[in-house]
DNA sequence: GTGACATCTCAGCGATTGGTGAGATGTTCC
DNA sequence: GGAACATCTCACCAATCGCTGAGATGTCAC
């Protein structure tokens, strides 16, 4: 046999120190706004279209102030609309940013693969 | 003109009191384990093939002990599996269950649509 | 205007959680 | 065997976060 040495030899282990460190920015941001049950269920039931706040609470079994709450966090990251109802201002009905939700998907796809 | 009314009035709003609550419950501990950085960043860079955990910590910038605990969680859900490198088993190789990882994202899409 | 209703805002409290430090376990090399 | 390495476990502390309570704003009905 010549100097040649086999192939299939188990090879050694040489760590890559160098790896890039992956940007999840966006998907650890749209996960920490599902992370959390009336988010989530929140999110769920305007799939489905419009509701209003008193509509949600219920549906959630939480108080109409703690809803809001976490209705003010989905508009601040631009995850909802809001908008009075058209023959009784009273109700804000809430309904999704469909783009918004897109990003959301695409960066947590980026992810999971 | 008739007794018949405008067909095109805007209806009084009645607020739907007895929607069901949707069950988010999957979707919120997919999310909560993704609301970690270093998590999320784990399982991205898994995605691509296994890696050490000395790697992973390169990677992230986090201490080994550090990712330890997190991969401890991970493979707690279920997400990742360990084996020594066949070589050298000082080394811990992780990878993805791409079964449990499926069933994270469809938990995901059922609430973003 | 007055009262009832629907929603909003925000400070405060309690629970959860991520990073650290120190020690333990398992593996390789000499 | 002993030393160095790779990883694990766990108690502790600080920071974060969700729910509550109380008060404010805006709208409707009378």
């Amino acid at each position: 046999m010549s100097h040649a040495t086999r192939i299939e030899l188990p090879v050694l282990p040489e760590p890559r120190l160098d790896l890039p460190s992956p940007d999840v920015d966006e998907a650890v941001a749209a996960a920490a706004v599902l992370a959390d049950p009336t988010r989530a269920a929140i999110l769920r039931l305007l799939r489905d279209g419009r509701h209003c706040v008193c509509e949600l609470a219920a549906a959630t079994g939480q108080r109409e102030n703690n809803l809001s709450n976490h209705l003010a966090r989905l508009r601040d990251a631009g995850l909802v609309r809001a908008s009075r109802h058209e023959a009784n201002a009273r109700f804000q009905y809430y309904e999704r940013d469909e783009d918004a939700i897109r990003g959301m998907r695409e960066a947590l796809r980026d992810v999971l693969g």
